[in-house]
RNA sequence: GGGCCUAUAGCUCAGUUGGUUAGAGCGCACGCCUGAUAAGCGUGAGGUCGAUAGUUCAAAUCUAUCUAGGCCCA
């Protein structure tokens, strides 16, 4: 009996079923470093059709996590895809090496060794610090199957990129874009320096909590209330008293209440819903109020300064709150983020007379020489000898503190660099990039940069710090001015493109290589110049990429065709590029721009060390494997926030299983397969044409998801495919044939050629997510079907071009109906299954009782009705011909009308060879056990 | 507090311009097979669409509010 079974071609191949993906995957990698599969993969395209993804540069300190795994695999996808597309999408990944955090560190390792280094030396140390990390994070990212230009990355603290860096702010200066003003930064006056909102640190702090009163004596007040405004005030409250000199405005909000009220023969005005409040401190026992108004309409009364003789006008804000205090927000542009907002809005002066230590200028009155501390007590002296105080006390709160020295720091306004956002109409001419010259996706994103760049300030761009590109500049000695000029700028620029540490040059240069020969200062005429010491915002460095790889670099176009980042790059590095190129190139760096969402936990709550919910993306790779992350990837929706957690990859190995074993099953069914023995279209079996059709229908909806960006569809479509349509359907259907059948005869090869067909497609979709496991697959194909390929070095270079169907809709529906009909007949063998009358459905004998269209395509010649229901026997009878009552035990159909299904043992005996029942067995004696159908096929065989 | 976004079966996703009993695959349950075998096949049970209130003859699909969550600001 297992004679027969060597008779049959069963299938055989070397592609394992088990993935064993951690051991295989690194073996892949060295595989494609070795061929040089990325190299190959661009070269297999059209060079004429490019297409430029940009990198967005990940910060080189630490190890990749969840959301730098999931960002660089979606650019994977997006290369990959492009490229077996027939374009030609080159991928330049990049590093952003400048910047605080780096320095910090360096600076926290220097402070643990009591050090103290000068700016060159930290910034050696940074570079280092930079390059450690971003060898740690290439590896990283290999390993996730990423292919790219991985030796020749780009990195903004390159010598080129830096000069290309610089050479932008220079374009900027050439436009008159670049403006100097006065802005509040944190401040530590014991380190003299300034410091960036990740340097301080909120800690408990004792400060004065002071109400104090400011005469209001403009006669549109009487517009309030009856009442005398020589005796009229505003109030409010503050912790830093020492800011009070710097006053130059009150803050109300527009829409709250305010209240006149009267008390102690006085009129003040404050907050309707603090009044209560106010009045318990004050001791105030019989107030009454004389009029409610908006703050709106407070605006522009003319309040007068507490202390000295000048005006503090009534301002509107929307920050004001409602939680302490007095509701009249005392206001110093000087000394606080939202004052100086405020004062921009309504030209108020950015006062701030103090030094480095935060001692007063001599220029203030009463407080000359003193330091912000030892202000504080003589302020409130002074509010209370001029009756301005209403109460003081101490009051413990969380206040900043620097990072270094541990005291408390301030807010001090200090010359900075700007990109104007009003200078060159930079604002509205960025704007209408984002509404006109470039596709968001999702488009939402639109609407959220459009906000963001309407509404932003002038663009910060100096940084005191150490490890950044310089910004090329000079002052006066003398007198402060500053000096630039942008062909002066370009030449230095020269100068960090060829120097070895790139610009540190400005740093090292002697002052007199920087200043041109006879410079004069524009102010005072002196000639003694200094270099400015201050640095890029890193977001300019980032943002300038266009400039220093997209423009420059052989692999690359501007405009790029799509930057793609998470959603948060809105205001990072979509913004800043933007704003950069825009004010440069009078056009946006990018044509589309793609934003994935944030990577969640399982409950759709961010990632975070406290809650302990973090997931590394290293953790994956060692209990799945790279591949799975990659597919996790493909099977989110990434337009929205995505969750990970062990059930959905529990699900997606599954998944994989079942479309590793989808290849192996076709591999393993090709083995003796030469292309050269295709079957042309015409020739194939229907139910085979039926199927390529299908498999190249999705083929296509997976190409064009791929298209889209819609990479969710990508692995659902593949998954249905392999599961629905070509396993649990067409695939069992032709096992029969596949097996049985003569080997080189038509019915096997007609087979064949669509499983070919499907698997080279197959491969082709999967390879841009399943790429370790296409390419295993790839490797594994048999020899007669590669020696058929233009290239079998990898399948990344593999543009197959399937035979062109274009199934009629008619004989599409046909088989869709056939297929229905299919569906019922499993339904009917079922309960028969649960008797123990039949086992696999080869043991049925199927009745049909059905109508004339239904039995007219059951019973066509072209069909295998038995092959297609893997039953034994079929017989037809006409559903008319039934009684009314159904008889017990026949099936009615529930999808196709009038249609029912008698299911019995098949009559016969077992071929032993095929299996399927047969009425007549051993026609030829040789055979006594095999049925007429085998007993051909053996014939031939002898 | 503000801007933008999300919320459909245990999981991952579909649900066209509002219109018959809300779909798919996986997982699960039960069964079959042992010639894809640490595989394969079949059948079945699971949601009233985050909550509430509206608009409408009719809403998962439109509006408002709320709740939970995310990004970015403050």
């Amino acid at each position: 009996m297992s004679d027969y079974k060597d008779t049959l071609l069963l299938p055989q191949t070397a592609f394992p079923m088990k993935a064993n993906l951690k051991q295989r995957e690194p073996e892949m990698l060295k595989f494609w470093e070795t061929i040089g599969a990325y190299e190959r993969m661009v070269a297999a395209g059209d060079p004429d059709d490019t297409y430029v993804l940009h990198d967005g540069p990940p910060y080189a300190n630490g190890h990749i996590h969840m959301g730098t795994a999931l960002n660089k695999v979606l650019k994977d996808i997006v290369v990959k895809s492009r490229n077996m597309q027939g374009q030609t999408a080159h991928y330049v990944p990049g590093w952003d090496c400048h910047g605080l955090p780096i320095e910090h560190k360096v600076e926290q390792e220097l402070k643990k060794k009591n050090k103290e280094l000068d700016t060159l030396t930290i910034r050696k140390i940074c570079r280092s610090y930079a390059a450690k990390w971003l060898d740690v994070q290439r590896g990283e990212f290999k390993r996730l199957g990423v292919l790219g230009t991985w030796d020749a990355p780009y990195m903004t603290m390159d010598p080129q990129y830096e000069a290309a860096t610089a050479r932008e702010l220079g374009r900027f200066m050439e436009r008159d874009g670049v403006v100097r003003g006065k802005k509040p930064i944190y401040w530590c006056c014991d380190c003299r320096t300034a410091l960036a909102e990740a340097e301080v640190e909120y800690e408990d702090h004792k400060s004065p909590s002071i109400y104090v009163r400011f005469p209001m004596a403009d006669p549109k007040a009487r517009e309030l209330a009856d009442l005398d405004v020589n005796r009229l005030f505003i109030l409010i409250w503050t912790t830093t008293p020492w800011t009070i000199p710097d006053n130059m405005a009150v803050a109300v909000h527009p829409e709250f209440d305010y209240v006149v009220v009267e008390a102690g023969g006085d009129f003040y005005v404050l907050a309707e819903g603090l009044l209560e409040d106010c009045a318990a401190k004050f001791g105030w026992t019989d107030h009454n109020v004389l009029a409610t108004v908006k703050g709106a309409q407070l605006e522009g009364l003319k309040a007068k300064h507490p202390i000295y003789d000048r005006q503090s006008p009534v301002v509107l804000a929307d920050y004001v709150t409602l939680e302490t205090g007095t509701g009249c927000v005392h206001t110093a542009p000087g000394h606080g983020r939202e004052d100086f907002e405020t004062g921009l809005k309504y030209g108020l002066e950015v006062y701030s007379p103090m030094n480095d230590r935060g001692e007063f200028l001599p220029e203030v009155e009463h407080f000359a020489g003193l330091n912000v501390w030892g202000a504080n007590p003589k302020v409130i002296e002074k509010l209370e000898e001029l009756g301005n105080l209403m109460t003081s006390r101490q009051i413990a709160h969380s206040y900043p503190h620097c990072w270094r020295c541990k005291q408390p720091v301030i807010f001090r306004a200090t010359t900075q660099w700007f990109i104007g956002m009003d200078e060159n109409d930079l604002r509205t001419r960025a704007l209408d990039a984002i509404r006109n010259k470039v596709q968001w996706i999702p488009a939402w994103g639109e609407e959220r940069i459009h906000s963001m760049i309407a509404s932003r300030p002038d663009w910060c761009i100096s940084r005191q710090r150490n490890w950044g590109v310089p910004i090329s500049a000079l002052i006066c000695e003398e007198c402060d001015e500053t000096w630039f000029d942008a062909k002066w700028v370009y030449a230095i620029c020269e100068k960090y493109a060829t120097h070895e540490t790139g610009c540190d040059y400005w740093f090292e240069a002697p002052i007199e290589d920087l200043v041109p020969a006879g410079l004069t200062c524009s102010k005072c005429g002196g000639s003694h110049w200094k270099r400015e010491t201050d640095i890029l915002d890193v977001w300019f460095d980032s943002g300038t990429s266009y400039a220093a790889v997209v423009e420059r670099r052989a692999e690359t176009r501007f405009p790029a065709d799509l930057y793609l980042e998470g959603s948060d790059q809105h205001r990072g590095w979509f913004h800043s590029s933007l704003l950069a190129s825009v004010g440069t190139r009078d056009l946006p760096p990018y044509r589309a721009v793609l934003t994935h969402g944030y990577v969640v936990d399982a409950d759709g709550r961010k990632m975070s060390k406290s809650i302990g919910n973090v997931i590394a993306p290293q953790e994956i790779i060692d209990k799945f494997g790279a591949e799975i992350l990659r597919m996790w990837v493909s099977a989110s929706n990434y337009q929205e926030d995505i969750r990970i957690s062990d059930e959905t990859l529990n699900r997606l190995v599954d998944a994989y299983r079942r479309i590793r074993n989808t290849c192996r099953y076709l591999l393993s069914n090709l083995n003796d397969f030469d292309p050269a023995n295709r079957v042309a279209v015409a020739d194939l079996l229907p139910l085979d044409r039926y199927a390529l059709d299908m498999v190249a229908r999705r083929h296509a909806a997976i190409g064009q998801a791929y298209v889209k960006y819609e990479f969710h569809k990508v692995y659902h479509t593949l998954h249905n495919l392999c599961v629905v349509d070509l396993s649990s359907f067409y695939l069992d259907i032709i096992k029969d044939r596949l097996y049985v059948e003569e080997q080189g005869g038509l019915k096997r090869r007609s087979a064949q050629t669509v499983l070919w067909q499907t698997l080279l497609m197959l491969l082709e979709d999967m390879a841009p997510v399943l790429s370790f496991t296409a390419e295993e697959a790839f490797q594994t194909l048999p020899e007669a079907i590669k020696a058929d390929l233009d290239q079998t070095d990898t399948v990344f270079a593999l543009r197959f071009a399937p035979d062109e169907v274009n199934l009629p809709a008619d004989e599409r529906a046909r088989w869709d109906m056939l297929a229905t009909v299919r569906g019922e007949v499993n339904k009917a063998i079922e309960p028969k299954r649960k008797d123990r009358v039949i086992g696999k459905s080869l043991d049925a004998h199927v009745t049909l009782h059905a109508t004339e269209a239904v039995r007219e395509l059951v019973a066509a010649e072209d069909l295998d009705a038995r092959e297609f229901f893997i039953v034994s026997k079929i017989t037809l009878a006409d559903v008319a011909d039934l009684a009314a009552d159904t008889p017990i035990g026949v099936f009615v159909a529930e999808d196709v009308k009038d249609l029912k299904i008698a299911v019995e043992p098949a009559p016969g005996v077992k071929c032993e060879r095929c299996w399927r029942i047969s009425e007549d067995l051993g026609t030829d004696p040789a055979h006594p056990a095999a049925c007429p159908r085998c007993t051909a096929v053996l014939k031939t065989l002898v």
